[in-house]
Order: structure tokens, then C-alpha cells, then sequence
DNA sequence: CGCGAACTTGAATCTCCTCAAGATATGTGG
DNA sequence: CCACATATCTTGAGGAGATTCAAGTTCGCG
């Protein structure tokens, strides 16, 4: 429910941001756009915000647009009959929404954060896709890496303990706040969860309750502390790390 | 360990077959090569085969080719130090093992029958991925369906009970067999089972002795049959699909 | 200050796992 | 061709971890 507003201003006009000055120029579909393609992007794209909660789309139904997520985050989720929910999908600052050549998305899209969508109406996206190798094959790679991510995910779902599920988001919330602050995950990192206690349940296929005791005994250890119940400090990321059942260090050098 | 031997005769020559004659030709990521794009492939691939259980690559490796399944089942597993052991991807005839852009896969890649693989050499693929967008459309558009069948793993990792994950589990391969033989799965559909009990485990995230429990269940009350432990016979479709858990139909007609 | 939503904690239950034994295939050498 | 050895699969009993149901507690907002 809470979460950064930062960019654009207040209670805002039709906002334009010019590519150039965009957060998420070099990370997301259109990093790698030379000049000519991003003045067409620039010409098509319109900007789209939701409020934390708000339905972006359902399973099922027509999505006209594709977009990249410029601040918030999005998920993606899919619902059992008798209402079992899983979250399939974390889409953060940079990270693509939509299918190109699908016209309507398998999964609800909910913002989970207030939230802006970078939007881009289909049909000239398919064929910016169609006439620049240079996008396309960027899509490709964003793509791979997703499908990395939910592999990744599997092993989680599949294998790991409560306990090492609620490490494991600890340690990857605190992996991506030290990417963005380009500083390494040590002492006394601060992650700001953008998901509440249910949202993480649905997340890990737990239920609230159990993320709830989990979080408790983490705190209890002294492996976490909390401010609040969304503020998670870290005194000790690779006591942390230990925790999450994956091998020493994860990735990162240190 | 039993598998199709179909394609090639049996102890055979460093084997080459034509691309018109086969028989992932109109489904792999070749299928929408022009000739001349198929004259460059028709050049560079191999040929591989590999006994059931064989690993083809461990996580971390080098893998210097990529290659299309041709006959056979692959699957891609992820383990944790301790030994548990999670099936993250599997790869069947006409599928894509490799991921261009990475020259070593995080995953340990394994051969789970007898298997036989169209493979390209790395850079020679990467090239042909930059000089035609045919084949990366297509490489990206069958990208895009895996991620959403990894998408469908999610929930059923992350939501379903141990009876509702074989149900889906023998579900799908119903849906494929009949396909494959282009006809609905309806009355008396039989199933030969890719995988051991164990594969089966690591691929639902189960232990062996809980696959078996449940498989046994579905025997008793009479929503499947066997014949040996690979061998499964499913009298009445719906009534299988029933107890996936998924809504309705699934997404075939009748 | 008080209300509702979000979160925490407790107790009982249930599903699936672990450990252990037995049964059924599969294949090999005598 | 049979007997034995091995791998695979089945079944059982007991236990651990997560869920369910049910109160409490804290937090944020009007």
C-alpha cells in the first residue's frame, strides 16, 4: 500500500517523460534503442498509473497495450476456483508487461504498489518488434531472463521449507535494493517490503499466517529486525543468506 | 528407461537427416525457416543421442551448442546442497535446449529417455539469430510459451495438493498424446509415462512414496488404470481433469 | 480517540514426509 | 530356462511442518 511516489509530479497532468530522462532508460525493453527507434516510442507511448490494489487487467480479458514498469510493482496471478491464489509474476521498475502476439493475458495483472506504467498500444509495438532486430532481440533476452526467474521460483515452491522461502524474498528484495544503490548487501541493509503479508503469502504458496510466524521467528533469532511491519532491517545479510537454502553466496561477489 | 525408438535406424552412422523429412520440421524453432535459412541450419546441425539417465550437462558447464529435441525426453533439474532436488523444465519433442546469449546453463540438463538432439553450434545459431528475424520471432514466440507453462508450474507447485498435482501431471501428457494423434482425449486414452516414480517426484515437488500413494489412489477408486507402473490407462477423461483442480476443460473443446 | 484493516499468536488438525519393510519388475549368469 | 540379484515400485506406521480456525494486538486513518 505504500510505496515510493517519486517520480512525476503530484496530482498530475497527462504526463510525457522524454526517454532521455526516463529511470529505466538502459534497463528496460528499449535500452538498447538507438535514436531513430526510440523517437518512434517516444511518438506512441503514453503513460498509465494505478493506485496499490487496482486491477490492471483479468485473466482472460483483452489487454490493448504492452508497457514497461517505470516505478511500483505489478503482479501477476492466477485463481483456483475455490479461490487458492498463486502469485506468478513480480514485474519491478524496468521489467515488461504484456505478450506481444497474445491479445489477452493467462493471468490477473494487479498493481500491488502504486504504480506507472511506460505503455505502448500493440499494434505499433509488434511492429517496431517486426522492423528492429535490436528490440526484438533485447525482448528476447528480458524474456530469458524472466523464464530464469521462474525456474528459479520452482525450486523455491517446489522444495524449500517456510522458512527458507521467507529468506529466500528477504535476501533477493535486499540483492535488488543494493543494485539500485550500487553498493554491496552487508551491514545494516534496510528493504522496504512492496508486499503485504498475504500478497508474500500468495507469493510463496504459504498462508498469511504462517509468512506472519516466520517473520516472527526470524526477528525472534535476531537474523532480522523489524520497523513497523513492512520495514525489514538486515544486520547480517549472509546470516540471512544462510537461511534461504541456496548455495554460500547467491550471485553476488563479497 | 523404456522409450520410443521410432526416427533411425538402430545402431546406426554419424546420422543426417534431410530438414523436409523431419519430424519437428513445421514445430521446432526451424519451423518458419525459409529454404535458404534452412540450407544454413541444414549445414552446421549434428546430430547427438543420448541413453536414458545420461547427463547432458551439469549446472555451470560449458555448453558450447544448442540444440532442438527431436525424439525423446529431457529435462532441466535444479539441487539444493543438501540433495533435494527440483525438476525445473521438460523438454519434449520439438522443444529448445540452450539459451543463446549464455554459453553455460544453471541448470543440470539430463537425458530421461533415449534421446536424440538436433544441435547448432553456438556462435554459427547466434549469428543466424542476428542475420534473420524469422528465427528469432520464432525462438522468441516459443520462449514466451514456456514461460507460461512455467507460469502454470508455479501454481500447481505453490497450490496443489499431492492427488491434484498427478492428476494434472497425467492431465497434460493425455492432452499431448492426443495431439499428437490428433484426436480428442476422451474414452480409453492411454499414457505411457516418460518418467519413473522419482522423476515424477522431483518434477511435482512430492517424494517418491506420496507420487506413488496417489497414483495408487486414482487406481482404487477407478479414475485411472495400469498396466506395469508405466503404463497408464484413463477410462474417462473429464473425470481425471476433474480432480486437476484446474477450471472446467482446460482449454480443449469437448 | 476510536474504528477497521493488517498483522501476530495460539491450539488443534491434516497433509505430506520419513523411515522401514515388502512386493514386483528387470536383467544376468549359471 | 530358471534362479538369483538389483532396481523400481508399493504399502505401512509414526512424526514434522504447514494449515485452519479463532482470538488478540498493533497500526494507520478519519
Amino acid at each position: 500500500m505504500t510505496q515510493v511516489k517519486s517520480i512525476s509530479p503530484a496530482g498530475c497532468h497527462p504526463l510525457q517523460i522524454p526517454c532521455e530522462d526516463c529511470p529505466i532508460r538502459y534497463r528496460a525493453v528499449c535500452a538498447t534503442c538507438e535514436p531513430s527507434e526510440l523517437t518512434a516510442l517516444e511518438g506512441s507511448k503514453y503513460y498509465r498509473r494505478y493506485e496499490a490494489g487496482q486491477v490492471i487487467g483479468l485473466a482472460g480479458e483483452r489487454m490493448d497495450f504492452v508497457a514497461s514498469v517505470v516505478s511500483g510493482v505489478a503482479g501477476l496471478s492466477q485463481t483456483m476456483e475455490d479461490g487458492r491464489t498463486q502469485m506468478v509474476g513480480l514485474l519491478l521498475p524496468s521489467d515488461f508487461l504484456g505478450r506481444p502476439g497474445r491479445d489477452r493475458s493467462p493471468y490477473d495483472v494487479t498493481a500491488l504498489s502504486e504504480l506507472l506504467l511506460c505503455c505502448f498500444r500493440r499494434r505499433p509495438f509488434e511492429g517496431l518488434l517486426h522492423s528492429s532486430p535490436r528490440v526484438a532481440a533485447r525482448l528476447l533476452d528480458m524474456t530469458l531472463d524472466e523464464l530464469d526467474a521462474a525456474r528459479d521460483w520452482l525450486l523455491l515452491l517446489g522444495r524449500k521449507s517456510a522458512r527458507e522461502k521467507i529468506a529466500s524474498f528477504l535476501t533477493i528484495l535486499a540483492r535488488r535494493e543494493a543494485v539500485l544503490r550500487q553498493s554491496l548487501p552487508t551491514g545494516g541493509t534496510v528493504v522496504d517490503l512492496p508486499l503485504g503479508r498475504e500478497a508474500m503469502a500468495d507469493y510463496l504458496g504459504l498462508t498469511l499466517e504462517t509468512v506472519s510466524r516466520q517473520i516472527s521467528a526470524l526477528r525472534r533469532e535476531g537474523v532480522i529486525a523489524l520497523e513497523g511491519s513492512r520495514r525489514v532491517v538486515i544486520p547480517d545479510f549472509h546470516r540471512l543468506a544462510a537461511e534461504s537454502g541456496d548455495d554460500s553466496d547467491g550471485g553476488l561477489p563479497c
